[in-house]
DNA sequence: GGCCAGGTCCAAT
DNA sequence: ATTGGACATGGC
C-alpha cells in the first residue's frame, strides 16, 4: 500500500512504544498477540506479505490526522513520520510491567521469551524468562486479564480505564497510561516517566521540581486530545539530546531491500 | 565486574 | 502529602 506522506516505519517501530519486533533488511518482523507479520517500507510504499492494508492502517494508526496533530502540539521537533501504534493489549501490559527499573533491550528479550509461554501463572517460570522481581506483578496481571479485565477497558472512559488498570499490583499511573496509549488508542493518555518528566520540567517549568499531578494537568491542557503524541516525541528527543550518559540508540534507518 | 535501569510498593516522616 | 529504600537481574 501507499503510506501517508512522510510516514517513518523505523521511527514508529523503534521509538520505544513497542517491543516485539526483530529488524529485517528494509523492515521488521512484528509480533502482536498471536499475530506475526513482516512489514517493509520502501519510500512511499509500505508492504507486508502477511497483513492486509486495513490491518496495517489500524496497527500503525495511519488514519491519524498527522498534520493537524503536528499543528496542535506546537513542538518544534515533532516528526510527522511517527505514529502511535495499536498493539495487542496483553503484550503491551506485560511489556510495560517489565519496563520498571529496566531498559528496552532487556524488556525485548524477556518479552520474546514470554511469548513462547501459554500460561503465565507460574512465577518461577517467569523468573527464568528474566522477569526478576516483576514476576508476581505479571502473574497478577495475567489473572486480571483472564477474568476479562482487558475487555472491560474497551467500554469505559479514560479515567475509569486508568483506575481499573491500576487495581493490578505492579501497575501504577505510568504503566496504566502506557497501556491506554499504546494499545487502546487513547491518545489523550500521557505517561510520565523519568525522561518525559525531565523534558517537561526543563522546558516548561524552568527546571523546578514539579509534582507529577501538576505535570499531568499541564500536559492535558497544553497538548489536548493528542497529548500522547507529544509524550512520545518528548521522550524521544529527551533521550537523544540529553542522555546523561550513553546516547540513546537512534532508530536504524530502514534500507531499501536487496 | 560493576553500575544502572520507560516504576511501584511500602514504611517512615 | 512527600520522601527514600528495596526490589532481581540482564545488558552495556
Amino acid at each position: 500500500m501507499r503510506a501517508p506522506r512522510g510516514f517513518n516505519l523505523a521511527l514508529t517501530v523503534e521509538c520505544g512504544q513497542f517491543f516485539r519486533y526483530e529488524p529485517l533488511p528494509g523492515g521488521y518482523r512484528i509480533s502482536s498477540g498471536r499475530r506475526r507479520f513482516d512489514v517493509f517500507q520502501d519510500g512511499p510504499r509500505l508492504d507486508s506479505p502477511d497483513a492486509d492494508d486495513a490491518f496495517l492502517t489500524h496497527f500503525f494508526s495511519l488514519d491519524h490526522p498527522i498534520g493537524r496533530i503536528a499543528r496542535s502540539l506546537r513542538l518544534p521537533e515533532f516528526d510527522r513520520g511517527l505514529r502511535l501504534i495499536r498493539q495487542d493489549s496483553w503484550d503491551c501490559l506485560a511489556g510495560f510491567i517489565l519496563s520498571m527499573a529496566s531498559n528496552i533491550p532487556r524488556i525485548r528479550g524477556t518479552l520474546r521469551r514470554l511469548g513462547d509461554l501459554s500460561d503465565l501463572s507460574d512465577e518461577a517460570r517467569l523468573r527464568r524468562c528474566g522477569a526478576g522481581f516483576r514476576a508476581p506483578y505479571l502473574t497478577a496481571a495475567w489473572a486480571w486479564a483472564r477474568d476479562g479485565g482487558l475487555s472491560r477497558i474497551e467500554t469505559v472512559d479514560d479515567a475509569s480505564a486508568r483506575t481499573e488498570l491500576m487495581t493490578i499490583p505492579g501497575v501504577g499511573p505510568k504503566v496504566a497510561d502506557c497501556v491506554l496509549l499504546y494499545a487502546f488508542g487513547r491518545t489523550r493518555a500521557f505517561p510520565i516517566d523519568v525522561w518525559v518528566r525531565r523534558a517537561l520540567v526543563r522546558r516548561f517549568f524552568g527546571g523546578r521540581r514539579t509534582p507529577d499531578a501538576r505535570l499531568q494537568s499541564f500536559a492535558a491542557r497544553r497538548f489536548g486530545p493528542w497529548a500522547g503524541y507529544a509524550q512520545q516525541m518528548l521522550f524521544l528527543t529527551e533521550r537523544i539530546t540529553r542522555s546523561g550518559r550513553r546516547a540513546a540508540p537512534a532508530p536504524s534507518r530502514a534500507r531499501p531491500r536487496g
